[in-house]
DNA sequence: TCTCAACATGTCGAAACTGATATAATACCG
DNA sequence: CGGTATTATATCAGTTTCGACATGTTGAGA
């Protein structure tokens, strides 16, 4: 997965959509996009139903509000790992996990 | 979550054993450790299933044998990234990586 | 036994990721 | 309007993870 195509798909605006085969990625890079961004928002999404703010998912993370805000924003600097523990981090299960992946 | 005590979990054997609630984990580090360990076997069952060899693994991985062999022995300088994408690299799909980690 | 393919383990420099910091938007309320 | 809380974006040095390499172990077949 090259990482100046992953910049590229920051660029544009594509927020509310569906996923990015509108990049010659092969379907294995596609799915590695839509994971993280799924996760992404499944962090915020579950981050605004415990009326947290980024600051305070930050001190539980043991991070900071900027990299909270990454983690959001589906920025390319930020990993499956920290996504994944920004989600057990607001409460998820495994299962709460997967089901944010498998969307 | 410790470096050092997530080694700790290496040394034992706890090769088939269910999970780490042997050491003093908070449910969230335990979880992560876990989502990790299932990852590794579903990658070499994957793998296996597939008839290929850890080094053909690696080409399609652009990665090495010695890697694919400490993915797949949970080792912990494997993030969940790579993990994820050693799955993908053997045509999982995302239900089918929701599906491990769920477990 | 010897050979060879497959797998395991340790190490290292390079690349990717990280928290922190600074600073800029944005938004709500007085 | 100013003030305050929240979120966004950029940058950077320290840490982690990476592929690669070297080397060791295992197991099966001759």
């Amino acid at each position: 997965m090259d990482r100046a195509k992953w910049n590229r798909l920051q660029g544009k605006g594509w927020k509310e959509g569906t996923v990015a085969e509108f990049l010659d990625l092969s379907p294995e890079d596609a799915a590695y996009v839509e994971l993280k961004l799924q996760l992404s928002e499944a962090v915020r999404s579950l981050r605004r139903q415990s009326k947290l703010t980024q600051v305070q998912l930050a001190e539980r993370l043991g991070s900071s509000q900027s990299r909270v805000a990454k983690i959001e924003a589906g920025d390319p600097s930020v990993s499956l790992d920290l996504l994944t523990r920004s989600m057990l981090a607001l409460g998820a299960s495994k299962k709460d996990i997967a089901r944010a992946m498998a969307r």
